[in-house]
DNA sequence: CGAGGACTTGAGCCAGTTCAACTCATGTGG
DNA sequence: CCACATGAGTTGAACTGGCTCAAGTCCTCG
């Protein structure tokens, strides 16, 4: 089964750079055939993509932006289930109604296909569906982490682990020598809170401690430089292998 | 893209009385050229099904027994983040490696398939690959329901919880009136607390607290009756609703 | 019968929550 | 342009749910 000589990305140049699985996906001769049932759509901050229990009337993924899924219990509290990031993707196929509410946290792009259309695809394009088979995977494995997390973790770990996070995934590229690693947080403490199972206080005060410790430098509230990443890590809980940061690349920042 | 008629369960009675998503999916004229792939592997109590990091060699479907799935940190706590029960499947496609290890958490027959086998079968049978599309995406769902109630929930709405998700799961058949439900908790306290994120002792004071509240009825450490269903689920910080309990059918148990 | 494991119960302690006050940035209307 | 309101973030102080440690019971198994 080697299709990878037949995959063609139908995507815009906007699609194509930040890998967007699915149009990366769609195997097709002309543009026109494939490209017909996306479409872009924008959403303002704090809009609502899907509402928990809504029909899920369209999937897609983020081409910019950041999405928030949340779940509420009946009496109001609630937590972030999840945050995503360009290239991931949203909503679920062969599901009629959402197990969660999905927002955006800021100003987000998203390149949406029709549900049912979109399933008609994997029809005429089976590497459409293995690729979902994995994204809906890595959520999963995310979940589970995140469940790790929750379950057993001190607010601190999980702080520090929410920032590594982030610098793998959104930040700069590092410097093959000196790991100046910037790193921003693309949400509110409000919203760190409600991702990271505590307070808005309790993150706070694990910040201002990090800094005062010389661990990172708060440059304003979501934007930081990791100043010491062996110490990070070792304030998270994990091994350095877990963000992919080798142990011979790091040194201290002064 | 009706594919009922063509929809032949092939596996054995005992695959087809619990439902088993796998092999309802494949659809074939003969017996024998589907069934192949499949082999029944028995694991004993505390046997390693698959371990963290492990590369996956097969998946399947348990056909009776428990499996727990965990994950592990560097320093030794772990969190148990899924049980698998009969008609549940296990493994991952597409996927090298398992992000979590999985064990049987008491005896259990599973039915497996060899992975590369497995996927290969979905070019035949695009009903088998949708169909394992919707088991993870169930599986993310029990993973996002369990992150609230990680991250926001008391330790007795948890114990509540898990009681009333188990007696949906397990339970007899509620009757049309009487609503006896018995609930068999199949995994002992360590594993309890493991899943629930806390400790053997705060599990323990809380079931002890319902019981003496009048909410259940302790028959021994793994069995229990619930003897007021509606205050159960107020305990559990959910509505009837979530737990497919109709508000009419309920009523308390002397 | 003794050892070991599962479960329960008690008592003290602490991480993190709650409540409250304060700073600072942003925006709005007179 | 200032007065004022509003919201985000920080900091302090007190409280508490659940953890830790310890002891005890009961059951199973060799």
């Amino acid at each position: 089964m080697d299709t990878r000589d037949g995959i063609a990305s139908i995507g815009t140049a906007r699609c194509e750079a930040i890998g967007c699985a699915i149009c990366a996906g769609i195997v097709g001769k002309t543009r026109a055939e494939t490209s017909r049932p996306r479409r872009f759509r924008r959403f303002r901050k704090g809009e609502t993509v899907l509402a928990e229990a809504d029909e899920i009337g369209f999937v897609g993924n983020v081409v910019s932006g950041v999405l928030r899924m949340h779940k509420t219990l009946p009496d109001g509290r609630q937590v972030i289930v999840g945050l995503l990031l360009p290239a991931d993707m949203f909503g679920r196929v062969f599901t009629h109604t959402s197990n969660v509410a999905i927002e955006a946290a800021i100003d987000a792009t998203l390149c949406c296909f029709n549900r049912l259309q979109f399933e008609k695809l994997f029809e005429r394009f089976p590497e459409l569906e293995h690729r979902t088979v994995v994204s809906i995977s890595h959520e999963l494995d995310a979940a589970q982490d995140w469940m790790l997390l929750l379950a057993t973790q001190s607010v601190i770990e999980r702080v520090a682990t929410f920032l590594l996070i982030l610098s793998r995934r959104t930040g700069p590229h590092p410097a093959e020598a000196g790991m100046m690693r910037s790193v921003h947080v693309p949400v509110a403490r409000r919203d760190m809170a409600a991702y990271l199972g505590t307070t808005v206080e309790s993150i706070s005060r694990s910040i201002q401690h990090m800094a005062r410790s010389g661990v990172v430098r708060i440059i304003d509230p979501q934007n930081f430089v990791i100043l010491d990443p062996r110490r990070l890590v070792e304030l998270s809980g994990h091994t350095l292998e877990e963000f992919d940061l080798p142990a011979a690349r790091l040194r201290r920042l002064g």
